[in-house]
DNA sequence: TGAATGATTTACT
DNA sequence: GTAAATCATTCAA
């Protein structure tokens, strides 16, 4: 099979709502040493800071858990939430534009047995990487992935993005899960492929445009 | 130092 | 449908 080339740093270096949307269709690579898995990209989320008050980084809190968002285009910025979810975000923009877009689902394209063995116990193809916390324990993601850079030179744990397919359609929505940034968290900064079963969470099909 | 709090997932009623 | 799990980060003192 031929290797996927990472997408360059250019993809990255741009508005972020675009790199978000044309995230969907891309293909998300993962290399350790216990082997290699891919998934298609079905869903990703836009955070804007500082004026985004979903985001990490609003009002331009600049803090050991964000700086990596005010820095070069094509890092990730891997957090944990509740105490046990890793999240993975590709950073975006200009230097000093806290911007990045998360990954919140992906469709497994190979390396499913690798992906069903980190996730433990049995699952489902569409529960083994449709939410953000999953994908992240199926593509091992953690903190040591904080800051890595998705378009240089990778030692023994490679995480990028490769070219794809764009879907037909590319729904627009509110942004999951941040209820608390008032108005923000209305505004249509998600983006999905409707054709796909692994877009996340009991929302997805209720909220199905 | 210490307390509060999640960009969620899972299991259980 | 509801609730528990679980801890790095943040901010106040």
């Amino acid at each position: 099979m031929l290797r996927p080339r990472p997408l360059p740093r250019s993809f990255y270096a741009r508005p972020v709502l675009q790199v978000a949307r044309d995230c969907i269709g891309k293909v998300l690579v993962r290399e350790t040493r216990d082997g290699v898995v891919t998934g298609r990209i079905v869903e990703a989320e836009a955070y804007r800071g500082p004026e985004d008050r979903a985001a990490h980084s609003f009002g331009g809190r600049r803090t050991l858990r964000t700086e990596v968002m005010f820095g070069e285009a094509g890092h990730a910025y891997v957090f944990l939430v509740y105490g046990l979810h890793w999240h993975f975000n590709l950073v975006t923009g200009k230097e000093g534009e806290p911007h990045a877009v998360l990954m919140r689902a992906v469709e497994p394209l190979s390396g499913a047995e690798l992906m069903q063995d980190r996730r433990g116990r049995p699952r489902s193809p569409r529960d083994l990487t449709s939410g953000p916390g999953k994908l992240c324990t199926a593509f091992a993601i953690d903190g040591r992935d904080y800051g890595s850079d998705l378009c240089g030179p990778r030692a023994g744990r490679a995480l990028y993005l490769a070219d794809g397919e764009r879907p037909e359609r590319i729904v627009r929505c509110p942004r999951v899960g941040v209820d608390y940034a008032g108005s923000w968290a209305r505004r249509p900064w998600r983006f999905l492929d409707p054709s796909s079963a692994c877009v996340s969470g009991v929302r997805a099909s209720r909220r199905a445009a």
